[in-house]
DNA sequence: TGTCATTTTAAACGGGTGTTTGATATTTGA
DNA sequence: TCAAATATCAAACACCCGTTTAAAATGACA
């Protein structure tokens, strides 16, 4: 494996775990086993590194998101809410074959994007949102014609935040969910959980 | 104003912000304009003194939103779940006038207590379970209850999630939302939009 | 007014941070 | 094969971190 890999996944790792600002380069370069200066001279600074390994589950998600959401939109078939969220599912579960957990740590690594350092949540957005949002709301729009694209905006965002806040604390909930339901889950079980949600919170009546 | 209020004021501000790794003691002191070893004097240590800002909120919090819930469970009247939310929402906009942007700083700070460090979210749950999940779960249940109590415990916490993660990028998204389709918001507003989302997800149908 | 506890202060402590340097290996292509 | 480009390395850079110290200032009370 390359030097650039080694760094990635143990950033990933590292950073998933314990966030941005509280993961040092010392610790990403220790467990990677390379060189300290490797970071600097692969990706130039920290700040390039967050990017460069967002962008590396971007390049994977985006397009097979925006596949997947074409496909809604061009299906003559009746659809309905969850079928849209499913089609969010999808191609968040397969990056667990990418990269093992490789789907928790894609959204916890977005959760810190939302609240570790300003900036990012914005960079996100801005170079993912013709593709995505503009699909997403197609396809909402689609099968819950009355709510604007307005309304629809908040409440994806509302949706990526019940997303994003879960996957960053399934460690802890996983564990309340053992003790106090004496329940086994995994990160599948926990989404399978949420698409009732959203899809119930997404078609919410309109309110005046 | 005390030396202590003065700390905790600049470290509401600054934590909000840019979360608890983020913010260095010396930020602190130096937005309160009191001296650097006044935050180890008062407080003991950068741990304590987050526990404590939290505190400031939580015993504000947690009396009047236990109250507020024995109100619904103990009511005659017919209720339901957006009933059941706006008994948060009165509590929650109550910050507001404890504190200038009480509620966002609030709920971010609860974002941050999620991600940021490994231990707090625990904490904050241990030391409030008793009484805001078991009011909760006990009013969702009295208005739907054919939901299990395990059920509920999960979509509370999806709930949470999107209150939280909305809050935490609140600024962005507000600014997102002025730019792309002309309106100017403020949390409230947000909140308000918020309601009929989670009303609708706890409310959801019991997928098998 | 003088004593004693409380609070504030400047300075230093030991250690960790991201980044840069210049020398040394390693790989590449003519 | 041998020079040129690429990559790795240990060491140092300048700076920031949370915490502790011991002296100085302030307060309360007899």
């Amino acid at each position: 494996m390359d030097t650039k890999t080694k760094i990635l996944n143990a950033a990933e790792l590292l950073f998933a775990d314990k966030g941005f600002t509280g993961t040092s380069l010392r610790e990403i370069t220790s467990i990677a086993e390379v060189n300290l200066a490797a970071v600097n001279y692969h990706f130039g600074s920290k700040k390039e590194l967050i990017k460069a390994l967002m962008k590396r589950y971007l390049d994977e998600l985006t397009p097979s998101l925006v596949k997947s959401l074409e496909e809604i939109l061009e299906s003559t078939e009746e659809k309905n809410l969850e079928d849209v969220f499913s089609a969010f599912v999808d191609p968040l579960l397969s990056l667990n074959e990418l990269r093992e957990n490789g789907t928790s740590n894609f959204l916890q690594l977005l959760g810190h994007s939302y609240t570790d350092s300003q900036g990012f949540l914005r960079w996100f957005i801005t170079t993912n949102y013709p593709g995505i949002i503009d699909n997403f709301t197609a396809a909402v729009h689609k099968v819950y014609p009355e709510l604007s694209s307005e309304e629809i905006f908040w409440r994806l965002h509302f949706t990526m935040g019940t997303a994003v806040f879960t996957m960053s604390s399934t460690e802890a909930l996983i564990d309340i969910a053992s003790n106090d339901f004496g329940l086994t889950l995994d990160v599948a079980d926990v989404i399978k959980r949420i698409i009732p949600y959203v899809a119930a919170g997404v078609g919410a009546p309109i309110s005046k």
